[in-house]
DNA sequence: AGGCATGAATTCC
DNA sequence: GGAATTCATGCCT
């Protein structure tokens, strides 16, 4: 026998497999910041192998498991092997799983799911009740959800966001700026920021991020694309109940605010062939839209070059903290900006990660 | 025989 | 109308 283990945030995972097959994934130690001596371990290439897949599906990279696994013909071999060949991404219920293998016994699937001995690789997380919650985990409901939670923004980013690259021209001003190239002192540029596939998706998501801490928002969203399949169009959100959106956690003014966009009669997508004022007029006619919500949508949903808000908390101290000064007035906020030579966007995704470094690991 | 990481219908506030 | 209860169910040990 071989094994091998690998840190996550859900604690050590002990990684078992013989010459030809992976035969067991455990967590020994759930506490994240563990010590756990990593010396000892014996691992062949399959282990070698599990743990490269691991760190690449707990980075949001992997889109299927592919290590040597043993199924025989059982119903509980064929049950795992039919999960196994899942995508992540992919949710289930247990009933469903039974009717894949030609079977009413969605209890006994869930018995087999109990029994698992490679929990996350065959993704037992991924079977759902059929009322719609999580159900149990042998590791807890939590972590279940939170798997789950993990495989949705795997599939936000693959489907409902592009990458954007900025250009040699603004990343040449950026680190060859006087004042701004201070920043790459502590961090890398960054090079790349995300946009929207739709203007109108990019409106909702940016309503959502109003007034509330980072994480809780983008949580919240996550929860929201996975309602919306990933496809956050005006069609869709008619369909969906003020109930559903208040159970992941969407209420009060913010709940009424994507109503009024979803029920105003503004061509979102044509917006883009507009100037900026233009867009300002006709975005902050929607009650719940300002000017800070609207200077999102140009950068995340038009990706326009020369986007940075006077309005954004962040961005100012930003500001602050580099050019050494206790206040910024809008005049001397003009004056620092003339000095970007339009090429506004990629400063504020620089100062956003110079200021929140831990909240946008992520790009 | 008895236990389930469930499902669906029914009953109870 | 939704939480709690009840009974059906197939496969497992």
């Amino acid at each position: 026998m071989y094994e091998g283990y690998i840190n996550t945030k859900y604690g050590v995972i002990k990684i078992t497999a013989d010459d030809k097959y992976l035969k067991e994934l455990k967590i020994i130690d759930a506490d994240s910041n563990s010590k756990y001596n990593f010396e000892y371990n014996n691992e062949n290439e399959i282990i070698k192998k599990t743990k490269k897949q691991l760190k690449a599906y707990f980075n949001g990279k992997l889109d299927k498991f592919d290590v040597p696994i043993y199924f025989d013909d059982s119903f509980k071999s064929r049950v795992l092997k039919s999960l196994y060949e899942t995508s992540t991404g992919d949710v289930l219920t247990y009933k469903l799983l039974a009717e894949m293998n030609d079977s009413k016994a969605h209890r006994a699937v869930g018995t087999i799911m109990a029994t698992n001995q490679i929990p996350i690789i065959i993704p037992c997380h991924r079977v759902i009740r059929s009322d719609g919650n999580v159900g149990s985990y042998y590791y807890g409901s939590k972590m279940k959800e939170s798997l789950l939670l993990l495989e949705a923004e795997y599939l936000f980013y693959k489907k409902s966001v592009k990458l954007m690259e900025f250009s040699n021209k603004e990343q040449e001003m950026l680190i060859n700026h006087p004042v701004l190239k201070k920043m790459f002192r502590v961090m890398k540029p960054i090079k790349n920021y995300i946009c929207y596939n739709t203007i109108f998706s990019c409106l909702v998501s940016q309503i959502i991020y109003q007034q509330i801490a980072y994480k809780t928002a983008k949580k919240q969203e996550l929860l929201f694309y996975k309602l919306c399949d990933y496809e956050v169009n005006q069609e869709k959100l008619m369909k969906i109940d003020d109930k559903e959106l208040k159970k992941i956690g969407i209420s009060g003014f913010r709940l009424k605010y994507i109503r009024n966009v979803v029920n105003s009669n503004i061509d979102f997508e044509r917006l883009s062939e507009y100037s900026d004022d233009k867009i300002y007029e006709i975005l902050t006619s929607i009650k719940g839209i300002g000017t800070w919500t609207v200077e999102m949508v140009l950068l995340f949903g038009m990706s326009r070059s020369h986007v940075i808000s006077y309005k954004d908390l962040i961005i100012i101290n930003g500001l602050k903290q580099l050019y050494g000064l206790d206040d910024i007035s809008m005049s001397k906020f003009n004056e620092i900006v003339s000095t970007f030579n339009n090429f506004e966007s990629i400063v504020s995704i620089n100062l956003w990660y110079y200021i929140e470094k831990e909240y946008y690991k992520k790009y």
